[in-house]
DNA sequence: AGCACGCCGACT
DNA sequence: GTCGGCGTGCTC
């Protein structure tokens, strides 16, 4: 794949056709080829990367030039270029990358470049907006409005949204002002740059252990070439401070260099943002679900001229049209958030190894509780490895102990624990903070007719309503289904008789408002919550000492600490195990040590209390005896004996359909088609735990292989052994998380 | 992803 | 007898 010069040269020194293939934004899995003479291209080719609007089927789509490969079709079936699109091409680095996410997912490659093109409007060229300046010549009449506008206008130019907005008036003003010629029209550029990084700028002063740190990085990323650093450090202990050393590094080694931070979701890069505003004298280009669509374009564009230098984003922002990415940071390494499971299914982080590995750039992950898997890399050489073993963090761990709920059980229709009661009325007195975490969003998970037993589940789905009392509704937290909850039993008729079962967030409120009246309880989860400002409000509160109790979900786990928390009981320990995939202990462990690392401060250590039915399993006593290293290492042995990932690759084919004989069939079917391969197993197929969802049946087999198998090479050779038809919907999710 | 082509039910 | 449902297949 020779990707840095046209294409097409070779054809014309034969004297055949000037020709490119061009790959759209669709699902499809292959270029298609157009003739560059006619039209606006002159019949030069243009480069591999640029984008170009070419003919395809009934209509006309952006796509971009890729590099020729594949059986050429003939001549006079070609269609030529409507035109090359103004826009930076896409890098050499970043075709290799889709081509290489495309055989590495399983999907279409079109539907990888679809991710990097979903900025719809970025191709129109740039556009040109209209903004008003002021210092004109004073007005004839000058009213109250118009002055207000006038007082706010100044050599910055601003657009007539922005001045009637800020003036109080409406748009019409401005305009009036501009046609009497006391504001003066200038174009501006919509996608305004971002303020580059201030480079020269120190950081916060760096402790021995961040500053060592910080120096075997900075030394690693200027010895040039690939390698993966896993910076493995307790919250606060500065991780990240080292790495935006890392990036500062990275940045002065190449005057044009890119640097991309990921976070696992939104909620965390607003406040993240400003500290890198206050280490970097400005703003990074953000990247998230919440950009409007105009902020979405201008960091697009500026992100694909190589103007935006430092970009901090949510997943998505992998696959943003870098010119030159020298470095990726993975933030909370861990997080399952960076698995994407819509659309095209892939893994945030282990695509940012894949692609500085080809690309040859360093990439950091970062976490208090690293992935197993990240563990493993570095047990085995694959990755370096920085600790931040601070002493000052340590202090602030908190004491953490069991609570067997079978001998210290709450009264019926109650669930905390007389100790944790105790706790809590001792934190009460002492004026400290306390927090209640239960990841279970609304009144209760389950809501049951005592009459008949009926369990009230989503429509066509088999997935519990959970009722939120707060709206008075049952709502299902796998579709998105809500109705008012009814008040008979849809089954038997009976009145009154739907009964909650167990707790959720609402209702261990409920209790606490009970138990303690006197005292301030507030509710945290993304149903109490509903945007980053009520967020901001809460959090604030909490830190301001408003809050007496917080009960959270596990919305409140990551991101703030709150000085005066000093207790974090956990209402139900057990709940991230059931079910039992091969990483929920794991992801236990990671959720209850982020939770309970809430409580307590350096001067103070807090104390949690694990609310448990189990205090026997590992993960608990792990966290009882603070012994990670124990834990990881029983963890990995427990996979190594089944051979899962880490130590052996995984593959869940699923299959879907609303004919659920249909389905059956094709499974089956599908089973049998399946190639012999040494170390390669199939598991099922099976019914998914939640088996159907919106009318949609499932059955998946799990594909477990040793780690020196192609799985993809096999997968495709089974894949093409059966017929897809669209009854029955297959799909692939290679080395899967969810096993729902 | 669109969009057209192609075979089976309710209308003028 | 047609209009139209969306299942299937193609786009250089």
């Amino acid at each position: 794949m020779n990707i840095s010069e046209p294409i097409g040269d070779e054809a014309a020194e034969t004297g055949a056709v000037n020709s490119v293939s061009v790959l759209f934004p669709l699902p499809l899995p292959k270029a298609y080829d157009y003739i560059c003479t006619g039209g606006e291209t002159g019949g030069e080719a243009p480069l591999v990367g640029s984008f170009v609007l070419a003919p395809f089927g009934p209509r006309e789509v952006v796509g971009v030039v890729w590099p020729s490969g594949g059986d050429p079709i003939e001549p006079e079936k070609l269609k030529p270029l409507v035109r090359v699109i103004d826009a930076p091409p896409l890098a050499g680095e970043l075709i290799d990358f889709i081509a290489w996410a495309s055989a590495y997912t399983m999907f279409p490659l079109g539907s990888i470049l679809r991710m990097v093109m979903r900025v719809a409007d970025a191709f129109e060229g740039p556009r040109m907006q209209t903004a008003f300046v002021g210092g004109g010549e004073a007005p004839a009449r000058l009213t109250p409005q118009r002055k207000a506008v006038l007082d706010i206008a100044c050599e910055t130019p601003m657009t007539a949204a922005e001045l009637s907005a800020a003036a109080g008036v409406s748009d019409g003003v401005v305009r009036g002002l501009a046609d009497a010629g006391a504001l003066t029209r200038v174009d501006v550029d919509p996608d305004p740059p971002f303020d580059p990084p201030d480079l020269h700028r120190s950081g916060h002063d760096l402790s021995d252990d961040q500053q060592f740190a910080a120096d075997e990085i900075k030394t690693i990323i200027a010895s040039g070439g690939h390698k993966a650093i896993l910076i493995d450090g307790v919250t606060g202990s500065g991780k990240t401070e080292v790495y935006f050393e890392a990036a500062a590094e990275a940045l002065r080694r190449d005057d044009n260099a890119q640097v991309l931070i990921l976070l696992p979701e939104i909620a965390l890069t607003l406040p993240f943002l400003t500290r890198v505003e206050e280490r970097f004298g400005a703003a990074p280009a953000p990247w998230h679900s919440e950009l409007t669509a105009a902020q979405r374009r201008r960091t697009w564009r500026r992100v694909a001229e190589g103007q935006a230098r430092l970009v901090v984003g949510a997943r998505s922002a992998l696959f943003l049209p870098f010119a030159n990415l020298k470095l990726i940071i993975v933030d909370e390494e861990h997080d399952n958030a960076y698995k994407q499971e819509d659309g095209v299914i892939y893994h945030a982080r282990d695509l940012s190894v894949a692609r500085g590995a080809r690309a040859g750039f360093p990439v950091i992950l970062a976490s208090a509780t690293p992935s197993l898997e990240s563990v493993v890399n570095v047990d085995e050489g694959r990755y370096d490895a920085v600790g931040l073993p601070s002493r000052f963090a340590e202090a602030a761990m908190p004491e953490i102990s069991l609570i067997d709920m079978r001998e210290d059980a709450p009264e019926a229709g109650r669930w905390l624990s007389p100790r944790l009661v105790s706790a809590i009325n001792d934190n009460i007195s002492a004026h400290e903070q306390s927090l209640l975490f239960l990841n279970r969003r609304g009144y209760a998970p389950m809501t049951i007719c005592r009459r008949c037993g009926h369990k009230m589940t989503a429509p066509g789905s088999d997935t519990m309503l959970v009722e939120h009392r707060f709206e008075n509704r049952l709502v299902c937290h796998h579709t998105g289904f809500s109705m008012p909850k009814p008040p008979a039993c849809p089954e038997c008729n009976a009145v009154d008789a739907l009964t909650p079962c167990g707790p959720g967030v609402e209702r261990v409120a409920e209790e606490a408002k009970e138990r303690w009246p006197a005292a301030n309880i507030a509710v945290l989860s993304s149903d109490t919550v509903t945007g980053p400002r009520a967020m901001r409000e809460v959090l604030d509160a909490m830190r301001d000492g408003a809050i007496d109790i917080l009960i959270a979900t596990q919305v409140a786990a990551k991101g703030h600490h709150f000085p005066n928390l000093t207790l974090v009981g956990v209402v139900d320990a057990d709940l991230g195990l059931a079910g039992g995939d091969l990483r929920a202990g794991e992801r236990t462990y990671q959720l209850l040590s982020q939770v309970t690392g809430r409580a307590g401060r350096a001067e103070k250590p807090g104390r949690a209390l694990l609310q448990t039915y189990q205090p026997q399993a590992a993960v608990l006593k792990a966290l009882a005896t603070g012994d990670r290293d124990a834990f990881l290492a029983a963890e990995a042995e427990g996979r190594r004996s089944l051979g899962y990932p880490p130590y052996g690759r995984l593959a869940s084919v699923t299959l879907r359909s609303r004919d659920e004989a249909a389905l059956e069939k094709s499974a089956r079917a599908m089973r049998a088609a399946a190639p012999l391969a040494d170390d390669v197993e199939i598991l099922g197929p099976a019914r998914t735990p939640i088996y159907r969802l919106r009318g949609v049946a499932r059955q998946r087999m799990l594909v477990k292989a040793g780690r020196n198998i192609h799985l993809q090479a096999y997968l495709s050779d089974w894949l093409e052994r059966v017929k897809k038809t669209s009854v029955v919907r297959i799909s692939v999710d290679i080395n899967p998380y969810n096993f729902l």
